[in-house]
DNA sequence: TAGCCCTCAGCAACCGGTTGCAAGAACCTT
DNA sequence: AAGGTTCTTGCAACCGGTTGCTGAGGGCTA
């Protein structure tokens, strides 16, 4: 059995209050008698149990993260830069997928309360409602998902789909397909508000599709029959189904029909031809959002941040 | 703040162990008696709080999966499917990222300790030496890696790499480049293991190398020098950056050289040519893995995963 | 040397549950 | 009607720490 820190006050002869004052308050204690707890201590491979000290300090010192899919590809960058700033922080984070169901969603939260400080929700599946109704036990901050009075990280798609539209029609596009992802979704949405707010162009709307390589597969023939020259995709991953059924279908990208992506993941860079997309500033949320979770005195402070486009192979000038 | 269980015991008058003993043992109590608590529960939204529960029990019914690095596409099937397994188990399970580093790997692996109720270790970058001595303090299941007296999973490597190997002699090939990853890795051991047993081919060793596409382009220009005319790579993303680096260099691939990866990730498969490669049961891997941290009483069951060449396109006969 | 402050260690209650033990009540048995 | 079961509940110790309070001892000042 792992030792105790009764195990450390019996070897040295001490009272536990002082081998626990010794690594939680080590100022208190006389240098004289911390090393010798400190000596006892490292003899007996005494390290202090994070749980229990949880429970009276009511802190954990760890996270939760939860993403709807750690196979997304945008996904990492975001989880592994949570990491890192938290770890900068003494604090850890613990990841958890929902495989995109509410369910799930649900019940992880509910396993992570009191075991952690506090819920970074990416991309969640969950209704508001619901949320907030989580969110009395254990604080949350939500990423990709705007939320009343709750701190949230946004990106700014809305700016990066209007970026890419510019892009299409100052390539000589006029007829563009739309291909949105999830009910629900953030991106969806903004992608929508965008369309709505551009009716000059002509913009055919497809949605919902799967946020994957076969949602892009399956709308690829309608896509193709709906006589567009360019297509504004959910993500990349969406994209690249996309430009795979284009192609099966001797449609080439971006000869015929230009292409782009949402997120700028690796698949799509390392893709022939390379995928045109607009960057997510990932990275910059996970870090962001780690650092509400820490600052948030619960107030909802809402950051919003930039997205960029970054022109690559799959769009080109319309026939 | 959260209903306690004390909160219940109080709005029902019922002493805190009724209270307990109607969610963890509730045949020991009177059906009124139950429903009346459980009514109040409802009422003050009350949930055990696990982390309390878990230090009287010792169980805290849930997991911790540690991975060099979450962004690599070859753990993210492995981490569902172990989700999946241990949801079913009534277990969750924590993810977390080393970023490679063997001391975060030892860090994750500590404030685990006590806060699951075992580790899944997968390719772990810390010594053998280290993994034993951690061990103590909390069981582990290790993947890609043989740790005598330790429960691990394994993936057939050799054999894979002997069908490649063979898949490439049938095409004609003479002279083979094998590109390894990271010094300790299993699958590098294994590949030089092969190599070695194959001592009537041209086979040329480069290595270490990164195990990202980086990895691959940085060795490219050397694999084209050395007049390999087939190429055996770590994983996917090696093989991806080498391909990468051929065509920059106008070496067209499969026409003048062959590559073969191993994982079989998303990113090959989208990719042009399509990447012939050695399939790696990782969901299989994860579900054992799970399996065997519940089953163990501790002995060191070892499970050999088979292993399967996918050929594709990014392979054909030697010129 | 008395009086005072400061340092440092022990005591004990507490965090939110779990569980072995015992006792009261109700029900049987003979 | 006495004695034995079974069911149900309360009591209290315990898991592994933390922390406010108390008080002994030492050093300092006046």
């Amino acid at each position: 059995m792992a030792a105790t820190i009764k195990d450390v006050a019996r070897a040295c002869g001490v009272h536990v209050s002082t081998v626990s004052r010794t690594f939680s308050a080590p100022h208190l204690v006389n240098p004289a008698t911390r090393s010798r707890v400190l000596a006892a201590a490292d003899d007996l491979g005494y390290r202090p149990n994070r749980a229990a000290r949880a429970l009276t300090t009511g802190r954990t010192f760890n996270m939760g993260l939860i993403v709807a899919d750690i196979a997304n590809p945008f996904f990492p960058p975001l989880i592994k830069a949570a990491q890192a700033q938290a770890r900068g922080r003494d604090y850890h984070v613990f990841v958890a997928d929902t495989d995109e169901d509410p369910r799930v969603e649900e019940e992880l939260i509910r396993t992570f309360t009191k075991q952690v400080d506090g819920v970074l929700l990416c991309s969640p599946r969950l209704s508001n409602r619901m949320i907030e109704r989580l969110a009395e036990d254990v604080p949350f901050v939500v990423v990709n998902r705007r939320i009343k009075g709750m701190p949230s990280v946004l990106m700014n798609v809305a700016q990066g789909a209007k970026h890419a539209l510019e892009h299409l029609t100052g390539l000589g596009h006029r007829r563009i397909a739309l291909v949105s992802g999830p009910i629900g979704s953030w991106t969806s949405n903004e992608m929508q508000g965008v369309a709505a707010e551009a009716p000059g162009l002509g913009l055919i709307f497809f949605g919902p599709n799967q946020p994957t390589e076969a949602g892009g597969l399956a709308v690829a023939a309608d896509v193709a029959a709906c006589g567009a020259t360019a297509v504004l995709a959910y993500n990349d991953l969406v994209a690249l189904g996309l430009i795979e059924g284009l192609s099966a279908m001797e449609i080439g990208v971006p000869d015929q029909v230009s292409v782009i992506g949402f997120d700028d993941i690796l698949p799509g860079r390392l893709n022939r031809p390379k995928l045109t997309t607009v960057a997510m500033p990932a990275a910059a949320a996970g870090r962001m959002a780690v650092d509400l979770l820490l600052q948030s005195g619960g107030e909802g402070a809402t950051v919003t941040l930039d997205t960029a486009l970054i022109v690559r192979e799959s769009t080109g000038r319309a026939q």
